[in-house]
DNA sequence: GCGATTTGTTCAGCGGTTGAATTAAATGGC
DNA sequence: GCCATTTAATTCAACCGCTGAACAAATCGC
């Protein structure tokens, strides 16, 4: 007779998820803020009372320490409808806490504020080519501008209450940059180096800077500035290397150890090109952005993405015959590649992101002629192939946004800090 | 200034997470519940408390409530140690509620009970090829032998808490085969031709069937009864077609439609052999069972599966040549697509099911060669893998572990039933 | 046998939700 | 213009379930 589960490990930690009395208000906390976030007009307490099954008594208190917080305002102009007492439409609010995301690429470095409404209130980008910059520098500049951010925040009246940095590379779990090819970097302990800066002071103990790869932290921007519904997608980043960001029921996907996403070496052509990386035919090759630019006859390979992007945006527009045979080949590789996961995963939407999202008008149709055909389920339910909203610099933005967002799902962790 | 999920919507299931008075218990007596559940060793009440951070009077009044329920039971043998007044043993009850775990398959029929604690009590098979019977009288075949299940059960003094079927095809919400391709069918809706057998009356509301495919519910039977540790892995069932079941985090990801685990098109020859689904070169015409059984030479295109497995394993253990090689080709194309899948999802462990499971010792290695070449960082991290510890029948053992697995998650459930 | 030690239970206290009653603020009919 | 009606928000006693401390139970070591 086998014996199932006799020795699983539980998760542990430390507490387990065991609720304590103190944890009903916690929770309640997180389910009134969320459901304000969520609503696309200022709901009222007796709205979130009925929505949520909780009492109008409990959502009043909730409430009035959400206000206390500085995470909820009232808004003035109330919306009305029909007999009886106007409600007082509750929004969150644009002067408490906010979110600094930054991130560092081949060729610019960006500061970005976001508000807990999601707005993007300041965006700071300098241009510069990080490539011969050693890794102390290139962070002392971004410090530098993540200063300047901070600066204009505080001008608002806002509060920052953390940072997250995004990085084209592999991070470990202790922000340490394992590698970031395209910057040269390897084993950069980011938050070592960023020491003494003010980014790197903890509040309450928790550090306030995250480091996370690009990818993902563009997958999330796209998660919370997307259209509504897509809980499940594929943001796929075309740079010079191919990154995926995965978002399954409306959380990211980061894998085991943190590494997911790696989606250049999908097999497109096991007996095609040799890759860097030991296998041959990888996606990489035959989408990845010097790939592209090879074929459309262009130099430049080491261009940074957005500049590459661009160019062959202008030449696919003027109609450059070898730029348009360049695109279509290379939306059908990453269409295979696409269709692969979309049947391992049933993902209802792809997001074409970074460098991809410019050239999404002539990659959009190979690719999802290439999940059309291959894709099993696509007779009974489409797949969307879309650009990404946010565009290049998503995944700063995605980084701030996440610094927030992680107000909205626990708000005790804002409300009892203690500075 | 680009707004953020400005209008995301919110996945209301009525009561939206919102957490009430009496949701505290509720919580807890999962909590306490999965902890007795994923103990090695029996733990005492006051081990419960220190291990989640509960008053050792919650746990008492918790587990005086789940020992009512026929949940738990105390052991008498406690397990001694040190001074001080010795424990009472908490062990989940052996004679509370059990899971059905049905299958349908192309020669055989399966029925299983497990109890709470893992363990499988009863076990019916019945061999018969079906496909030349109606979806109607399989059906039917299966109910008379659920019956004889549930009869057994019943003596042992076990209530039957519920029933999973797995069925080798594609299932929608609603319990209607879409498609099961070796089995002929086509639209079955099971709980139609079920009504009026035991097995389809409600109970407290609650549907007593729940239909899933079979790569779904033998992987949860793999995280149920697979070594400790393992939380993201992907289980591969090798039959005439290849599934996969995905378990992330410790829960079986089922994707936007419950589609997942497609990986039977995985492209790894896309200039290769043309494929019934209108692609080339996928795994299914590499791996599958009817190409092995080709390239080793041998008749029975059709066999089901455990014959074919059987068959293939007899003679690479007499040293075959030609099935040898036939086995190493497959473990390559295995090994291409798991690699793939790896890189993309980061696990750390990939279970090899189904027919897979008899043959593992001929394509582990191949397979295991590939994810070490081909995944990017098996240098940092390695990758696992392992035969299924189920084995070929895992599938409806997993569906009846699934049936109890929800009631440890959720007590309440069984606790506050009227019957 | 007695103190030390650990387990499990009992009980007053308390935080936080509940539900009903109350107050507040608008609309609409006459 | 006034009042009934309607809906929103607050107040307050009641109650549920967790907390913490005190207490009883059971065993070991000396």
């Amino acid at each position: 007779m086998a014996v199932m589960w006799q020795c699983q490990v539980v998760t542990s930690t430390s507490t387990a998820g065991a609720v304590r009395q103190g944890s009903l208000r916690e929770l309640n906390l997180a389910v009134v803020l969320r459901r304000i976030a969520a609503a696309d007009r200022p709901p009222s307490r007796a709205g979130i009372a009925a929505g949520t099954g909780l009492t109008r008594a409990t959502v009043s208190a909730v409430v009035d320490d959400l206000i206390a917080g500085r995470l909820v305002a009232e808004a003035e102009p109330e919306p009305r409808t029909g007999a009886g007492r106007p409600a007082r439409g509750l929004v969150l609010a644009s002067d408490g806490p906010a979110g600094l995301g930054l991130e560092v690429n081949v060729d610019y470095l960006t500061a970005c504020v976001v508000d807990l409404t999601g707005t993007v209130r300041h965006h700071l980008v300098r241009r510069a080519d990080l490539r011969p910059v050693s890794p102390a520098d290139a962070l002392a500049r971004l410090a530098a501008l993540a200063a300047e951010a901070r600066a204009a925040a505080v001008r608002d009246g806002l509060t920052l209450a953390g940072a997250a940095l995004a990085v084209p590379g592999l991070v470990d779990d202790g922000g340490v940059v394992r590698l970031a090819p395209n910057l040269g970097w390897r084993d950069v302990d980011v938050p070592a180096l960023l020491a003494g800066h003010q980014l790197a002071e903890p509040v309450d103990g928790v550090p306030p800077l995250v480091v996370d790869n690009e990818a993902n932290l563009a997958a999330l921007g796209e998660l919370y500035a997307g259209p509504a519904g897509p809980r499940s997608f594929l943001h796929v980043t075309g740079e010079i290397g191919i990154g995926a960001g995965i978002v399954l029921d409306g959380a990211l996907y980061r894998g085991a150890r943190g590494w997911s996403g790696e989606i250049g070496h999908f097999p497109v052509q096991p007996q095609g090109r040799p890759c860097r990386c030991g296998g041959q035919g990888c996606l990489e090759r035959y989408a990845g952005q010097e790939a592209i630019l090879a074929a459309a006859g262009l130099p430049g390979a080491e261009l940074p993405a957005d500049t590459a992007a661009t160019r062959l945006a202008d030449l696919a527009e003027a109609g450059d015959p070898a730029t348009l045979t360049a695109l279509t080949d290379a939306g059908t590789a990453l269409g295979v590649a696409v269709a692969g996961v979309v049947n391992l995963l049933d993902l209802d939407t792809v997001v074409l992101g970074g460098g991809y999202a410019r050239l999404a008008p002539w990659l959009r149709p190979t690719v999802e002629a290439e999940v059309a055909r291959r894709v099993l389920t696509a007779a009974w339910a489409p797949v969307t192939v879309r650009p990404a909203v946010l565009g290049a610099q998503s995944a700063a933005v995605g980084g701030a946004g996440s610094v927030v967002r992680r107000i909205v799902d626990r708000p005790v962790g804002w409300l009892t800090r203690t500075t």
